[in-house]
This record gives structure tokens, sequence and C-alpha cells, in this order.
DNA sequence: GTCTATAAGAGGATAGAC
DNA sequence: GTCTATCCTCTTATAGAC
């Protein structure tokens, strides 16, 4: 391991963050495992917040680029194809490393009291952008007639992401690891009612 | 309100606890809204821990009072019957003051580091006895052949928590109430994927 | 049962040397 | 970049008077 101080002290944060919450997570504790001294932690960053949103908006970073990559991707494919794979590389991002959607939601669902008008800011926009990928595929399904053209193309977006968090939420909750089938046979479903 | 001291502590802890965590509720803050100095709280209860915990217990206790209630009058229905209405009784639990299960959501999706064996001990305790109640339901079933008979009554058990939880979940988090014609039909899926 | 006063300790953060 | 030493604040909990 040659990773660096500023990736050690993300890497034991993370964790820490993840399973005892930022509250109970003290910088004394994360700089014994990093084996440095709390001073030191202070040259890299300027508070303990500054650390909780540097590991945050990595998570929503690393979520959005693979969502960017995807796009380029299947770009040329029909709308709701490529509506299918961005919702499949959302679960696969799930799958790949269920931790850090366990972070996002714990602290979406529960943010610390010192945190929370930052995160939700934070998620706001966040979510904007990660909306704007969906809300490409939809309003093209839109005007193709994919989709049935009554409703606001927000109805289906509102709609999707339901699915999309219990489809998450369900993961994260069971451990348990959806097949390739099961994604298409659930996402099929789902769309049929839209349409 | 003629509410006792007593009274009064629980109800804004319970909402302190709900909305901030534990961690980040402190005495002070609770005592200057029930209007007593944080000494007087110590007169009531030997500790913050303690006093989390007579919050938690008295939720668990309604939950079963309730599943208890239900068994009693139901008992000599057909066990799917009797299944279907602990179910519904759960639900409606749910439904009639959502925050009681978001409190249990909250913390046993994330209990602070300072709680997490006692809760984890406490929750066991709860749910075997909650169990039992389903259990009493399922067994039943079985031997009458309306489910399954090549599976263990645990697995049936299982399956059957997942859905409770996903459809509890699925309530706390859009904040709408489920119909008695959506609850029945969503029941009666389940069950015919055991049968 | 409620109060005043305070002990005891944890935790975030900084000053300044090397 | 990392250290030692330390400040300051917040928090749980107790002693003892009324």
């Amino acid at each position: 391991m040659s990773s660096t101080t500023i990736e050690k002290i993300k890497n034991v944060s993370f964790k820490f963050f993840l399973e005892k919450g930022y509250e109970a997570s003290n910088i004394r504790e994360i700089c014994k495992v990093v084996q440095i001294k709390p001073a030191s932690l202070y040259f890299h960053y300027e508070s303990k917040k500054a650390l909780f949103f540097n590991i945050y908006d990595e998570i929503w970073n690393e979520k959005l680029t693979m969502l960017a990559e995807i796009r380029k991707q299947r770009i040329n494919e029909t709308p709701d194809q490529l509506w299918f794979f961005l919702y499949r590389g959302s679960l696969e991002f799930c799958m790949k490393d269920i931790s850090k959607n366990k972070f996002l939601m714990r602290y979406h669902l529960f943010p610390p009291e010192e945190l929370m008008s930052e995160i939700t800011k934070s998620y706001r926009e966040w979510t904007e952008k990660e909306n704007s990928y969906y809300l490409e595929a939809i309003n093209k399904c839109m005007e193709m007639g994919i989709l049935k053209k009554d409703r606001h193309p927000k109805d289906h977006l509102r709609a999707f992401k339901v699915f999309e968090s219990f489809n998450i939420y369900e993961m994260i909750l069971s451990n348990i690891r959806k097949t390739d089938t099961e994604i298409k046979e659930a996402w099929e479903e789902f769309l049929s009612k839209l349409m």
C-alpha cells in the first residue's frame, strides 16, 4: 500500500462515518488508525465537516461519472434502451460497492443536525445533475411516443425514482445481488405501466 | 395538559431522538423544553441511556400488545386469515403513527455505537416474541397444506419479514397510506408465491 | 421532586517547534 | 508534513441544599 496520507485519512474516515456515524466518529480515533497525530489531519483538512464532504462529494462524483460514461456509449440506441442502461448502471454501481450506497442512504435518511442544511443543499445539486441524464432519455421517449404524452416528464421521473430507490434499498437490506434477468424483468414491468 | 414530568420528558426526548438522533440530543436541551433543570431529570432516569431504552421498549411493547389483541380476536379463523390480520395490524400500527416506526427503523438501521450491543440484544428479544405470533400462523398453514411443506417454517417467516419491512419502508419514505384494497392485493400476491 | 453548583472527561481545533 | 502541548467548549452526571 503506497497510498498517500490523505487517501488513508479518507479511507479510514469513510468506514468510521459509515459504521459509527458522523457524531460518534472522532478525530482522535481516526488519527490513531491512520497513525498520525490529530494536528496533522488539520494540515490536510480544515475541519471534520470538510473531511466529511470530501468523502460525500467523491461518491456522488463517481456515480455521475459512471452515468456520463453510459450515456456516451448508448446515446445512439433507442431512448428507452438508454434509460434502461442508465438504470442498470446505477444498480451495478450499488452492487459493486454496497457500502458507498449505504453511506449515501445513511446521510440522506438521517443527516446529523450539524450537517443537515449542507447535506440538503448538496443533495439537491447532485440529484439535479443525475436527473438530467434520466430526463434526457424520458423526454426523447415521450417525443417518440414510447411513453404516455398526457403526463409531465417529471411525473415519469418521479415514478422512476421511487422504483429505483426501492430496488437499491432492497439490495442494501437483504444484501442480495440481483441477476441480469431479474433486473431486466423488473424494468420491463415498471416501464409497461408508464407506456 | 396534566401530564406528569416523566411523561413530558418521554415525549420531548422521543422527538429529539427521532429527529436529531441520540448523540446529537443533549440533556440540557431536552430539559429546557420540559422546563426542568438537568439534575431533576436524573431523579427520574438514571442515565441518558436508560431514558432511551424506556422509550424504545415502550414502542415495541405497544406493537406486541396490538398483535396479542389481534390474535385473541382471530384465533378461530383460518390460519392464513390470522396471518393476514396480523400483517394488516402491523401496517395499521405504522400508519396510525409513522413516527414510531421511523424511530425503530432509525435505531435498527443505524444504532449509535454507544447503544449498539444493547439495541441488538433488545431487538433480538422483541422480534423473537413478534415472530412467535407469525410462526404460530405459519405452522398451522403448513399443517393444513395451505403453504408448501417442503420448506422450513423459518423460510416462510423470512420471506414474510422482507415483504413486511419493505411495505413499511415504502410508507415511511413516501409518507403515503395504503388503502385496504391495496393491502389485501399485495398480500394475496405475496401469499400465492408461497403456496 | 426540584434546585444550584460543579466535577470529570471527551472532542474539535490551534500555536508554534522541527 | 508531522509533531508536542494546550485551549476551549460542550456534555453527562453527581453532591448536597431546600
